[in-house]
DNA sequence: AATATACTTGTTTGCGCACACAAAGATACA
DNA sequence: TGTATCTTTGTGTGCGCAAACAAGTATATT
C-alpha cells in the first residue's frame, strides 16, 4: 500500500464516492446508512487498510473520559497499596489524553463498605470502571447495575467468570500453586514434610487461595513425588498477631521442611515466626514483593516469592480502559501475567524495573 | 481537581497582550523577540502554568519521524529473530503516529558488514537510531558519527558505557550469572561438578558472556559453597555441529552434575547432547525462550532458562525513541529488565503473555 | 525626505478527526 | 401535484498547535 502517507477518512470517502460523514458513520456505527453506501465504504476501508489517526481522533473529540477504580483500602494491606500506586501511575500517564481517574477504596473485610462505595462509584457516573471484585455476591450485583447503565468494566486480581468483564487481568492461580510446589520440590529433593498456611477470609479470596493450593498439591501428585507429605492449616477469624501465635504453636508440634503460603500477608507473618525462632532451614515459598517480604527474603528466611505484580495489574487495567474508551481497542478477555519467580539473586532486578 | 479547561497558547497570548506566534516563538526559541515581549510572555506562561498539549502538537507539526533499527541478521540466530519481531510490533504500534521504522541487518560475525550497514543507516538520514552494538570498535565509530550529526540513539542487549546513548536497555549480566548459579546450587545442594560452556566470538558478545560467568563464579565464592568445582570451556571458531561434538567428547571425559550455558544458542546445542545421550540428571541452566530451548525444557533436559526478553528489549527501544521524538519524553538512562527465571511450570505463562 | 534593511509582530492555514448542522432524496398521504 | 415526514447524505466548524506567510515598525542609508 501507500507507504508515504497514511490513509485518511477523506481518502476512504473519495475512493468510496461518498462524503467523509458517511465514512464516519460507518466507522462509529452511528446514524443510518443505506446498504449500498455501507458496502462501498466497507470495500474502500478494506482496500485502503484505513487506520484511524488516534492523535487527531482524541483531539477532535474534545471529550473528557472518567474512569472509576475501586480497590480495597491500601491502608489495610500493603498489597493493595501497590495496586493503588499502579493506578496512580496510569493516571499520570494518561492525563494528557483528557482522562480522569478517580479511585474509590472499600474495606476488604466489610461487605457493607463495598456496597456503599459501589453506590458512590455509580453516583460518580464514570465512563468505565476498574474493579478488584473481592466480594463475590456484592460484586455481581454491582456488575448487573453497570451492565444496565452500559458502563464497561474490567476486573483484576480476582477472577469472577460470571462477571463477564471486558477483560480480566491476573494470574493463573492453579498454575502459580504448581510453580510454588516446583520450587519447594527443587529445593528439598525427593521427600519432605510440607505445610500450606493461610487465614480464612469470608470473601472471594477464599477461592483464590484454594486454587493455589490445588495446584500445589497436584504438582506433587502428577510427578509421583509420593514421599512428600502435605498438610493444610486454615486459620479462621484471626488477626495478624493471632495468626503468628498459631503458626508458632504449629511449628513446635510438627516436623516441617517446607511451607507454602498462598497469600502475601501471611507470607511475611509466617516468615517473622521462622526468623524469630531461627528456623531458616525451612523452605518458605510465598507471594509478592511487599516491603516485609522483601526484608525476609534478604534475610534468607523466604526462599521464593511468586510475584503477582499488583502494581502492573492495576496499571494495565486503567490502560486497557483508556485504550478502549479512546481508541476502541478491545483488550484481551484474559490477560494472565507470567508467573514470576523471585529469589534473593534476582529480587533487586524486579525492584528496579518499573512497570511495563 | 482542575475542572477548568486547560490553558492554551491562545490564553497565554491574550494574557500577555501579544499574538500566538510570539508565544510560539518564546516556547520554541525560534525567531527574534523583543526583551519586552519576552518578559510579558514569560510572565504569562508562569502565571497560567501553561503545559503544551502534546496531542495537538504532534498533530499540528505533521512531521514524519524516521527511526533506523540496526540488529544482527535474524536468519543467523533465532535470538535476533525475536528482537526483530519486537521491532516489528513497535513499528505497527506507532505507525499511526507518523513514525517510520526501517530495520537494517548486519552479519553478527562480520565487522565489514557492520560498517557497511552503518553507512546505509547514515544515508537513510534517520531522526534517531536503535542499535545492538555487537561490534565494539565499529560501534564507537558509528556513535561518533551519529553524535556529530546530532542523531540521538538508544542501545540494547549489549552495553557499551562509552557509547553514552540516550538509554540502554538490557540486563545486568553479572547478576544474571548469579541467578544461574543460584538455580543450580538450589538444585544440587551442597556440592557438585559444574561446567560453563560457550563458543568464543570475536565481538562484544565475548565480554557479554564473561560478565555472566563472573557472576556465576562469584555466587559460589560469596556463599562459601566451596564444594562446587567449576570448569569453563570456551570453544573457538566452531560451527554448531562442531560445538555439539566437542560437548559430547567433554561429557564423556568429565564427571558433571550441572552446566551453565551463558548464551541462548549454545543452550539448545548443549541440551541436544544431553538429550541424545540420555543425561537428563545433569542440571542445565541456559538462556532465552528460543523454540529449541522451549522444546528441551518441556523434555526436562533444560531445568532453568533465564529470560532476556529480546523481543521486549527491542520493542521498548523503539517505543522510547518514539516518545522522545514525539513527546520529548526522556527515557531512563538504564532500563535493566528483571532477571526472569523460567521453569517447566511457568514457561507457558511466559509464552502466552505478550509484550506489555 | 525617500528608500532600503533589519528587526519584530501578527494572520492564516492545515494537520485528521468528531460532531453539529444543513440539505437532499425517498416515501406517504391528502 | 403538493406537502409533510422520514431517511440518508453532505458541509462546515473547532480541537490546540506548527509553521508558512504577511505586515508592521524601527533604524540606517542615500
Amino acid at each position: 500500500m501507500n507507504d508515504f502517507r497514511n490513509v485518511r477518512i477523506k481518502d476512504v470517502a473519495e475512493l468510496a464516492g461518498v462524503s467523509v460523514a458517511t465514512v464516519d458513520r460507518v466507522l462509529h456505527k452511528r446514524g443510518k446508512i443505506s446498504e449500498k453506501a455501507l458496502a462501498k465504504v466497507m470495500e474502500a476501508l478494506e482496500k485502503t487498510g484505513y487506520k484511524p489517526n488516534l492523535i487527531a481522533s482524541t483531539l477532535g473529540s474534545n471529550r473528557v473520559f472518567r474512569i472509576a477504580a475501586m480497590i480495597p483500602d491500601p491502608a489495610l494491606d500493603d498489597y493493595w497499596n501497590q495496586s493503588g500506586s499502579g493506578i496512580l501511575k496510569a493516571t499520570e500517564e494518561w492525563a494528557q489524553y483528557n482522562v480522569r481517574v478517580e479511585t474509590f477504596y472499600f474495606n476488604l473485610y466489610d461487605k457493607k463498605s463495598f456496597q456503599l462505595v459501589a453506590q458512590k462509584v455509580l453516583d460518580f457516573k464514570p465512563d468505565s470502571v476498574l474493579l478488584a471484585p473481592i466480594q463475590y455476591q456484592e460484586s455481581l450485583q454491582f456488575f448487573t447495575q453497570l451492565k444496565e447503565q452500559g458502563i464497561p468494566y474490567i476486573t483484576f486480581n480476582t477472577n469472577i467468570t460470571e462477571a463477564e468483564p471486558l477483560s480480566f487481568i491476573g494470574q493463573d492461580l492453579y498454575q502459580s500453586g504448581r510453580v510454588g510446589a516446583e520450587m519447594l520440590a527443587n529445593k528439598l529433593g525427593k521427600s519432605g514434610n510440607l505445610l500450606v498456611l493461610h487465614i480464612f477470609e469470608e470473601n472471594q479470596n477464599a477461592l483464590h487461595v484454594k486454587e493455589k493450593e490445588r495446584g500445589f498439591r497436584e504438582y506433587f501428585a502428577n510427578n509421583n513425588l509420593n514421599d512428600f507429605s502435605i498438610k493444610s492449616f486454615e486459620f479462621t477469624n484471626l488477626n495478624d498477631a493471632g495468626f503468628v501465635r498459631e503458626v508458632e504453636v504449629l511449628l513446635n508440634k510438627e516436623k516441617v521442611d517446607g511451607i507454602f503460603v498462598p497469600t502475601s500477608k501471611a507470607t511475611h507473618l509466617t516468615a517473622s515466626v521462622l526468623d524469630k525462632t531461627g528456623r531458616k532451614e525451612i523452605g518458605l515459598v510465598g507471594y509478592d514483593l511487599l516491603k516485609d517480604n522483601i526484608y525476609y527474603m534478604y534475610e534468607g528466611v523466604i526462599n521464593f516469592l511468586i510475584h503477582q505484580n499488583p502494581r502492573k495489574q492495576a496499571f494495565k487495567g486503567v490502560s486497557y480502559l483508556v485504550n478502549y474508551l479512546l481508541f476502541k481497542k478491545q483488550p484481551p478477555v484474559n490477560d494472565l501475567f507470567p508467573l514470576e519467580i523471585v529469589t534473593r539473586e534476582n529480587i533487586k532486578s524486579y525492584l528496579h524495573s518499573d512497570l511495563s
